[in-house]
RNA sequence: GGAGAGGUUCCCGAGUGGUUAAAGGGAGCAGACUGUAAAUCUGCCGGCUAAGCCUUCGGAGGUUCAAAUCCUCCCCUCUCCA
């Protein structure tokens, strides 16, 4: 690797935002001062990651860019187990199949952020090793070692002590820790990363290592992101916005960023982009309605990370022909839904093809829409709710449905 | 195993025989105002071509003209005790 002296990826980490605590500060920057291998994990709780989990990605990249090697753990063995954390109650176990088609996929979309060319990252199944593991020699030699005393007061367990905590759950921190000393052992691991609910389970890691090997690993948690309205990062109100392109298209993903409140433009920009502090410090302090560049900047270099710069540029197209100005034709990238040509020469109902095409879950939502006055035809006024649809609407082979002000369906007729 | 408390619509949380599709809040949606922002105000907020009908209050039965509300059994959670 290069030897271009580039800033210290702990002064990056910490002029960005992304840490919440971490353990001495001096012996990190000791740490650093080598080519580090560190570590994150993430549950493979569903097929695709998810804004959410935006953030450790997005750290692991940093650290792969100042020349640190890492390693993405994907938690084939642990989601077996769920982790507490952060949760209020027990979530249903997974079946092996589920867990193993979503680490799948998800390790496949973990090659879009990193580079694993000649080990340069690596990507690990936390079941390899977890699943062959022997109960009563677990105990032994890794149980003995926890204080339940000392794990009772862990904030993560307190919360659920209120709400209840099964035995499988309160196992999981010996598990995490049990793959830290992994690690450490096999690829030379020091340094663990991940949310801040995650602090306990990774100081349990260290201790272990500490233990078992009489040596010191670290660890470095990031804040809880949330929305300047309190909202958990990535949640809508349809569900999570998901880096699968096929569950969150990239048009939604660039929609979904650039509709973030003023407030929290700068915050996103260090967290979810690369672009320098320099820059994000400028378009910070852009004021009013000029703000709206730095979304547009945000949207546009968040879309082009997760899905390539191609999707980008199609998906700021799009949201300036929807948003801007002057009205003319529709962006391919659009969301789209296919009607046959036979269906709308008979015509079709307002909200029935408002349901129909997505935009309303179901058709009573449909008809309230449009009945409150958001239902629009290529840009005018649905009347009524049971308008009739048809092929005078057609506009050159499509027609472009609205559901209030900015959500957008495109019927293409075929 | 024993004693007590509890499981209500997306979430929190009222409701203890009819007037309850179920108070209130949050979230969400729409409208107005704007900058595809926030705040604010207004309306909506189970489903159904719909002044009506259908399905909801952990599950299954039962009592009743009528049940989320009463009874029986079961499942689950919490607290205290063993």
């Amino acid at each position: 690797m290069g030897r271009i002296k580039v800033k210290e990826i702990f002064d990056i980490f910490k002029e960005r935002g992304f840490i919440e605590q971490h353990t001495d500060e001096g012996d990190l920057r000791e740490l650093f001062k080598k080519p580090v291998t560190c570590y994150i994990g993430f549950d493979p709780t569903g097929k695709s990651l998810h804004i959410g989990h935006l953030l450790p990605v997005m750290a692991l990249t940093h650290m792969q860019r100042a020349g640190h090697r890492p390693i993405a753990v994907v938690g084939g063995g642990t989601t077996l187990v769920g982790d507490p954390s952060g949760k209020t109650e027990m979530r249903p176990i997974m079946t092996r199949e589920e867990i193993e088609s979503n680490a799948r996929s998800i390790k496949k979309q973990l090659m879009r952020f990193l580079d694993f060319e000649n080990d340069r990252a690596l990507m690990v199944n936390n079941a390899d090793w977890l699943t062959k593991l022997n109960y009563i020699d677990f105990l032994r030699d890794i149980g003995r070692h926890f204080s339940v005393n000392r794990m009772l007061t862990a904030e993560s367990y307190r919360m659920r002590l209120e709400t209840g905590l099964s035995f499988i759950e309160f196992n999981y921190m010996l598990l995490q820790a049990y793959d830290f000393w992994h690690l450490f052992k096999h690829h030379d691991c020091r340094l663990q990363m991940g949310g801040s609910d995650q602090w306990g389970n990774i100081v349990a890691g260290t201790d272990l290592i500490r233990r078992l090997e009489r040596d010191t690993a670290h660890c470095i948690t990031f804040p809880l992101i949330t929305t300047a309205s309190g909202a958990k990062m990535g949640k809508t109100a349809k569900g999570a916005v998901w880096l699968d392109p096929e569950m969150t298209s990239p048009y939604e993903y660039y929609q979904y960023w650039i509709n973030q409140e003023d407030t929290d433009v700068k915050r996103f920009l260090l967290l979810f982009t690369f672009l320098p502090v320099d820059e994000v410090n400028r378009l910070g302090g852009l004021e009013g309605a000029d703000i709206r560049q730095a979304k547009e900047i945000l949207a546009f270099e968040a879309t082009k990370i997760c899905h390539g710069e191609e999707e980008a540029v199609k998906a700021r197209n799009a949201a300036k022909e929807l948003f801007g100005k002057g009205e003319q034709g529709i962006s391919d990238s659009v969301p789209e839904y296919p009607i046959g040509k036979a269906d709308l020469e008979k015509g079709i109902p307002a909200f029935i093809l408002f349901e129909q095409s997505g935009l309303c879950n179901t058709r009573s939502d449909a008809r309230r829409l449009i009945m409150q006055g958001g239902g629009y035809i290529n840009n005018e006024k649905i009347e009524a709710f049971d308008q009739i649809i048809n092929l005078t609407n057609e506009k050159d082979g499509a027609m472009l449905l609205r559901a209030g002000k900015k959500r957008y369906m495109k019927v293409s007729i075929s």
